[in-house]
DNA sequence: AACGAAATGTAGCGAATGCTACAATAAAAA
DNA sequence: TTTTTATTGTAGCATTCGCTACATTTCGTT
């Protein structure tokens, strides 16, 4: 028995839609190929989510959902000693092959929401919002400005997120290296 | 006589492609609405590119080109006096309507390099190549390290343009206020 | 069991996609 | 002028797109 019917509805499918998202993109999520993701048609998609257009933001919406669950799952308890502690952290996650499609899909949802598409804006609020929330926990206890300090942080590391995605990595370090947060303790 | 009949050429269709591109972006990027755009039909988009991918390159490219030229336009000759003035530049080009096309049409490109697709990295390392070399040429003069201050105000500098792009400026402000750069004379 | 509503399959529509076959014209070379 | 060669127009093909009409099945309720 292949057979696997236990109902369908947003919930049960959303999921699998967003396995599909993760590995193919926004570009390519066109209903047949999502259908076929997760185990259905076209004609089911359209009559759970209306239109496409409404699916794309319910998948938005919830793809940010897992993406706040999967940061919380990674924060942990204990705060950064230091500011540069922390940003070496969030960066280490963000290096992490588990979170590397998230990265890859972040950017398409950045474009749409430059372009103003339905649904992407909110999905990309959402995300950075909580972002900014898991490095607020992870700031040094003792730090003078702990929001400031976390927003100052998200800024240099979505830069440098984007400069390693586009391939000036390099680039991104020696601007690392040159901050206020570098370990210039050489020789150590 | 609306005729005009210049020749046609890849060197006279990539401006007009490039208009429609930066205006409607890359995801609307179909051959008949960009032959349209051109005053020709797809055939003959065809005809001179070979094929749409192809196409794409040659157009990233050439409007990495032209972005390029922009900047060395928009390059004035003094340096800043201070890495804050310096960034300060950068972000205020960054936020002129004129450029604002570019800076949508940017993040497709990022998210193009991210997904893979074939010419998108090139033109964004180049893009961004240029952008570094402007910083570099507008540092302050006396600047202790100015290849690692431009660096590291690119950084800065595009995760603060991002943050804005989805709709986190203010997040991106204050980011930048507890960083080392701000101009914290309170009260001058 | 009978009924009404919710859920699903099948088939297809009109539009848009990248691209091609074929023929006609315009320009250049002989 | 004749003969290539480069350029362009006209039609169309096969595929995919989002979506719908219609019929059928499944299911909870009575």
């Amino acid at each position: 028995m292949t057979a696997t019917k236990p109902k369908m509805s947003k919930e049960t499918l959303l999921p699998l839609l967003a396995n599909h998202v993760l590995e193919h993109g926004m570009g390519g999520a066109s209903l047949r190929p999502l259908a076929k993701a997760a185990g259905t048609s076209d004609r089911m998609l359209i009559y759970h989510f209306g239109n496409k257009e409404q699916l794309v933001t319910d998948l938005l919406e919830y793809i940010a959902d897992v993406y706040s669950k999967a940061l919380e799952m990674a924060m942990g308890d204990e705060r950064a000693k230091t500011r540069q502690e922390c940003l070496a952290r969030v960066l280490a996650y963000g290096r992490e092959p588990s979170v590397q499609p998230f990265m890859v899909l972040w950017w398409e949802i950045v474009a749409g929401s430059a372009r103003g598409l339905p649904g992407y804006k909110q999905a990309a609020q959402a995300m950075l919002a909580k972002q900014l929330e898991w490095l607020e926990g992870q700031m040094p206890a003792d730090d003078p400005d702990p929001a400031g300090g976390a927003r100052y942080l998200l800024t240099l590391m979505e830069g440098s997120l984007m400069l390693s995605t586009v391939g000036h990595a390099r680039t991104a370090r020696e601007g690392l290296l040159a901050s206020d947060l570098a370990g210039n303790t050489r020789g150590g």
